[in-house]
DNA sequence: GTCTATAGGTGGATAGAC
DNA sequence: GTCTATCCACCTATAGAC
């Protein structure tokens, strides 16, 4: 009486499809071919769809993005203090990278295909706003005396960034550095690299004990 | 008398134009014939010198990140002690980065592409040997008591590397972050994220003051 | 909304002249 | 060593049937 598989359910395994072969391999590389095959679907659908390859590609970019963003600044919202909010971005961002791997990968291959201009700036004006979240968190710290001063927050929160998203990238290279093969890096090790990260930046940041803190 | 561009030149602009293009577009975009152009010679010739693209990208990869992991290496070597050789690793690659920004482009893209196998290991392998060179380091600071304990080795090292490989690989996005457009990131700031990174990196390894340092 | 067929263009690679 | 000409495979995108 319904029919099997209606249009909308087209569209989003489309979206499936193309992240995970983009993430994988790259805009150029990717063929229309491999996507429809990969969805189970007939390639032209995607010209229905999207129109053509790129805005394929938008779309699917800022879907993965911006819910990475949007977790991300809304768990510095909620946080009750400085530190607190750095602990939980940091675990909130790892936890959503373990659980979407090719959210990484796309986020860089953007950056590094920034000069194609293919996403355009959408995705990188999307990260910015959490960027400014994180530096406006550290800034707060400062003024409060719990960080250091002397530090510039904008490079700070590069290094909290840089940590997260290098290590996601970097897991088949790593394993292979740790002599555990290209797989060797579990979710569990992620995670614990999650808990490193945080302690890493916080400690890097605190101000010394007793360096004008005493009443 | 002698030959105006004898065989040994052809392979070096080859070489050179191919870096560029790879760091900039990827592997797959870029196109023989770009390639040549770019050297301003004929397509053709790249046969002659590497059998095919992927010899070619290849040997782009060795030359490059090579060198990027020998000096980085010998620096490790000559330091007097595990503060030095980190705040030397760091100061040595962001400079090696920033005059070769060719070199943290190709190289998260091979990692990025590393299922594909491309490269295949040799590049990673390159990059593992400082890898293990600055874990050895950060456990030779903990066994001496100037670094604290309860950090895992790798995990620091990753920390580190990453630091220095993401903002160079971020340039354009964390100009566009402070809002000073695509290219507002000079090579002063990259060289002062360094001394950030550096210390921020080392901040976060010592071991508190006078938590058994005392005679 | 879905699919077939195909147009139109470009890419990697080679053969062979010079 | 260098260059021209060219083959064949494959890719994006569209026209149009169903």
């Amino acid at each position: 009486m319904s029919t099997p598989e209606p249009g909308p359910g087209a569209r989003e395994a489309l979206l499936d499809a193309a992240e995970v072969l983009f993430a994988r391999q790259g805009f150029g590389p990717t063929t229309i071919k491999e996507i429809g095959s990969a969805a189970d679907l007939n390639p032209a659908l995607l010209y229905y769809y999207f129109g053509n390859k790129e805005e394929l590609y938008r779309a699917v970019l800022v879907r993965i993005v911006g819910e990475l963003v949007r977790r991300g600044q809304a768990r510095v919202d909620a946080a009750v203090s400085p530190e607190d909010a750095i602990r939980g971005v940091v675990e909130t961002q790892m936890a959503f990278l373990i659980a979407h791997p090719t959210a990484p990968k796309l986020f860089v291959r953007e950056m590094l295909d920034h000069e194609a201009r293919r996403g355009e700036q959408v995705i990188l004006q999307l990260a910015a706003g959490l960027f400014r979240r994180l530096c406006e968190t550290i800034e707060e710290g400062q003024r409060s005396g719990v960080f250091r001063a002397d530090v510039e927050p904008r490079f700070a929160a590069v290094s909290i960034i840089s940590q997260m998203v290098y290590f996601n990238l970097a897991r088949p290279a790593v394993g292979l550095f740790y002599g555990l093969g290209p797989d060797g890096i579990t979710d569990d090790i992620t995670r614990d690299f999650g808990k490193h990260a945080g302690e890493f930046a916080l400690r890097a940041l605190r101000a010394e004990a007793g360096s004008g803190n005493e009443r």
